[in-house]
DNA sequence: TATACTGTGTGACACAGGTCACATAAAATA
DNA sequence: TATTTTATGTGACCTGTGTCACACAGTATA
């Protein structure tokens, strides 16, 4: 991990000394409404960032992926604010854990790390507002689809994903899904098997 | 305007030699998908910030207020992107317009520039993620009784907006307002008049 | 004053999509 | 192997809300 991220030696260096901490599916490691002390770097795997409702109903917000960081988390820090979001590890992940005291100085003294910062920002905020673009104006069935061609780009053709984890990404009913899914299969552009979907033509 | 927003005297008095300029309500000053060039600071007035679909709908992300910049904008000319969505005058106002690349180089400068475009991004960032949380999770009618609460809070209780207006910023039909304001003023909370809303009771 | 424009009120209607209630079936666990 | 849990399929139903169509009342403009 020599120069991680083309980050200065120095801070490079620092970041290697760390030894990442592995975590496994499902563990959640930011709440919403809690205080963050500690910033996440993900190595590997991925975690996703999330919102809920009362009802426990949730929807994702964005991945964060190897090499990038949760800014929700460093935004917290920054600002001495709550979290506004929930986040838990996707796919077995290694992280490494830097302490948020670090985080803040580092804006003044790395130029590296202060642009790392500004393109998390950047990055997360188009995300954000292509979410929003997409349940305020586009239909489950566009969504679905957008969600679908954005998995393959991950994925390829083959998307391990159940039925209740699409729903919850694009904020509807499981059985929703489950009957567009279906509708595609009857196209024949997708395949469906237990907790994965088949991509056999273009979307 | 001597030590503006808390800035180094330097770059507060580079900012106070900059004659504001006056822009009328509905001006446009950034369209999506263009380039930007240079930045507004809000001097009075305020901006609103907005993105359309194809039919023209608009959905409101937030507003910018006085003291504030457009976080779009400065991201959009640090990372060298198109931007992400519209913006146009709201009420009537002065803004001061700055070159981009100066801003790009206040972010090494002037650590109180930094600070200032962290808070952007981070209240960016907060109030898009609870417009995604309004309008995933929550009716319509919800969705609108936050909104006049919120105005409520920006103008009093005599709120001037048209049922068009509300509508957009709550990603509905025009005439889904109407008739639920319609129900709100039969229940005595408010009293409709001709774009303007007073309310009576607490929301 | 006449005319056009904008904002609002309302009924009728359609329909996407959420909810409920089961039936299977595949995996996981005992 | 038996049992429980998890994932999926599907029909029936309900309802929020978007759309259309039109009436009407203020406001601005000619």
């Amino acid at each position: 991990m020599s120069n991680y991220l083309g980050f200065e030696k120095e801070l490079s260096d620092l970041l290697s000394e760390i030894e990442p901490v592995e975590l496994s599916s499902d563990t959640q490691i930011l709440k919403e409404h809690s205080f963050i002390k500690e910033i996440p770097i993900v190595v590997s795997g991925s975690v996703k960032v999330y919102k809920t409702d009362e009802s426990g109903k949730e929807i994702i917000l964005y991945r964060i992926l190897p090499g990038q960081s949760c800014i929700l988390s460093i935004a917290s820090c920054l600002n001495d604010k709550e979290s506004k979001a929930n986040a838990k590890i996707d796919a077995n992940a290694k992280l490494i854990i830097v302490p948020g005291n670090l985080v803040k100085e580092w804006i003044d003294k790395y130029p590296s790390w202060r642009k790392f910062v500004h393109n998390l920002y950047y990055e997360r905020l188009e995300e954000v507002l292509t979410l929003v673009d997409n349940i305020a104006f586009k239909q489950v069935d566009s969504r679905l689809l957008l969600k679908l061609r954005e998995l393959q780009l991950l994925e390829g053709n083959s998307i391990k994903i159940t039925h209740q984890e699409l729903a919850s990404e694009i904020a509807t009913a499981r059985e929703v899904v489950s009957r567009l899914l279906k509708n595609l299969e009857i196209q024949g552009k997708i395949k469906l098997e237990r907790g994965e979907i088949r991509i056999l033509q273009k979307l």
